[in-house]
DNA sequence: CAATTATATGAAAACGTTTTCATAAATTCC
DNA sequence: GGAATTTATGAAAACGTTTTCATATAATTG
């Protein structure tokens, strides 16, 4: 048999009872309050270590109504850009005491809604969101907003109401950049696959797009315009549409790596020369882009400074609790900038 | 000024006092205890609903000594193993209502150590990791195993010991099969590329690497073989290192992928042709190795397969809390799958 | 129909902290 | 040197559940 012994933690009971004060005297020993002798502190702390006392987050959470714990809504931790942006929430929040409860809603609404309720319960201190490309009613938020608790989206944001915090990378300029960048480049005939309408990311890119091609007296074929989910398969299926027809593109923005890649390996299968024939720019800079021959150019979103932002607007409104508010928040945009490589 | 009213969460007594009946009785037909009336759960369940009730994770917790939440210990999410393997285990998790508490230890020791504390405060029921490299003492994971709650450990793991579950990659065929694909290939001037010897995963990756090569009556050349860190940066040295002189090897085995590109991009810039003069198999299957030209052979580690023996294995350590017990646990390996591409 | 058992509910304690209120001891002030 | 203030501590309530124990009612049994 085993033994089923299970050793159980001390409280702080036991450190009241070891030095002959009360539990109250501990507890803020513990929390280093003011009016405790320096001695007593010390006595507290030294007891504490020895017997290995470890605080009850959850009766501290319970009574003091605060988890200490960060709520984390992502698509998928899988896609590099998220991955960054997570490491970096991660190590600053960490700085001041709080733990991130990171969730996936594997880009699936119900799922975006079923983390809510479970973090709700958890009653995490503040949430961190990047929503699904289907989200556009936001309002399973809204009941962190009412009970006090901050919440800060990136990426794919809510497009007005709110009063949480918005931060998002400046897409419409993204798509502005990589337009002209093609256009610049020679190319006069000029395709975009881009996201679901239903996303401001894709909204702002899509109009960047349209604003560069006008501002340059180029007409946009609605044919060579895509607004599909960006996987793989879908941007070769495009590739396919276009290039069976007689009149081709010689410009092809993509609004993420995954679908550039695929443009740029179906090129490569048809014999098509990039960039010769076809230029082609992706988005985001995943590490993909410049591993592979040619290196794809693409846009860079700065996913660490995305996540210093975070955590710098969510401490923040965890401190001076300025979350709610009545003024409209102004969303907090960050810069892109355009990574040059060998496909344009 | 702001509206600073903060709308209250319901509670079980508002519950109760709404349908005139005790909180005990709310509280078993949230849980759906057997001894409830049929109608007065749906009556419980109903009203639970209007009044937009979530219960309160902590006091749940505090009182019944379950927080639902496992924690998950990993390097960095950011490699594409571990994330894969994450996202597995989150969906798993999430079917049988656990959470997770994600934290990385960004490859230190002293993190690791941290978090381990930090996940003990928050009292979670169990607890996953994939260690450090450095990692050779586990003892910090003791206080998990003291009180009863369940460790699984994952790739990295302790080498003997333990009372934990431990879920590996069959690291030892991994080196063997690779090795042998080399010499298969006709390789005979094989080097090694490998990461520190303090991990359980090289050692094995090395022993298959040997193993092989004794077995094909090959000798190592241990000027080709090099325990480091396994950055872009080091690999690169390494080739630097093994090119110089007059005698080059014809076969490289890394035991990453990241090694594998930067020796790729090596041989590119010297002129050293793949697979003609140099032929290169890296470890993980990594997306980057089937998209670089030429695409990189290297063995798959199924991180789904190992994300869902965890599951598997930590929800029965929950379920029966068969994890204290006297006999040493034996590991649960994973077969690994050489993936033949192009540098090869 | 009385006795037993099953079913459904309530009262109250418990979980481990934090915090309010009260109070004792030490210090400062006039 | 007594009053006022500051400093340090304790008692007890509170946080929102779950769970034990007790009990009332309904169903079943002989």
């Amino acid at each position: 048999m085993a033994n089923q012994k299970k050793v159980q933690q001390n409280t702080i009971l036991d450190i009241a009872e070891a030095l002959k004060l009360s539990p109250a005297t501990i507890s803020r020993a513990l929390n280093d309050h003011p009016h405790v002798k320096e001695k007593t502190k010390n006595d507290v702390l030294k007891m504490a270590a020895q017997l290995g006392y470890r605080r009850n987050n959850m009766a501290s959470g319970l009574r003091s109504n605060k988890t200490h714990t960060i709520g984390l809504i992502v698509p998928r931790i899988s896609m590099f850009f998220h991955a960054e942006v997570i490491t970096t929430i991660q190590n600053g929040l960490q700085k001041y005491g709080y733990n991130l409860i990171i969730c996936q809603s594997n880009d699936s609404l119900d799922m975006e809604k079923e983390l809510t309720e479970i973090l709700l319960s958890s009653r995490v201190d503040g949430l961190i969101a990047a929503c699904t490309l289907g989200t556009t009613d936001f309002s399973h938020f809204d009941k962190f907003l009412q009970n006090g608790t901050p919440v800060v989206f990136y990426d794919r944001v809510p497009l007005n109401e709110q009063k949480a915090t918005i931060i998002k990378g400046d897409d419409f300029r993204g798509g502005y950049i990589a337009t002209s960048h093609l256009i610049e480049t020679g190319c006069k005939k000029i395709a975009h696959i881009s996201g679901p309408l239903t996303s401001n990311l894709y909204q702002d890119r899509s109009a960047g797009f349209v604003k560069a091609m006008e501002q340059h007296k180029l007409s946009v074929n609605e044919n060579w315009v895509f607004h599909q989910e960006l996987t793989h398969a879908n941007a070769r299926e495009a590739m396919r549409k276009m290039f069976e027809g007689d009149v081709v593109p010689n410009g092809l923005f993509t609004d993420n790596d995954t679908s550039a890649i695929a443009a740029l390996e179906f090129a490569r299968e048809k014999g098509i020369d990039v960039p010769g024939e076809l230029k082609i720019i992706g988005y985001s800079n995943d590490p993909r882009t410049s591993i592979i021959t040619p290196a794809i150019t693409t846009v860079e979103q700065f996913p660490d400074e995305v996540g210093k932002k975070i955590v710098e607007a969510l401490i923040n409104s965890l401190k001076n609790n300025t979350n709610i508010t009545d003024e409209r928040t102004v969303p907090i945009t960050i810069p892109v900038q355009l990574i040059r490589r060998m496909t344009t």
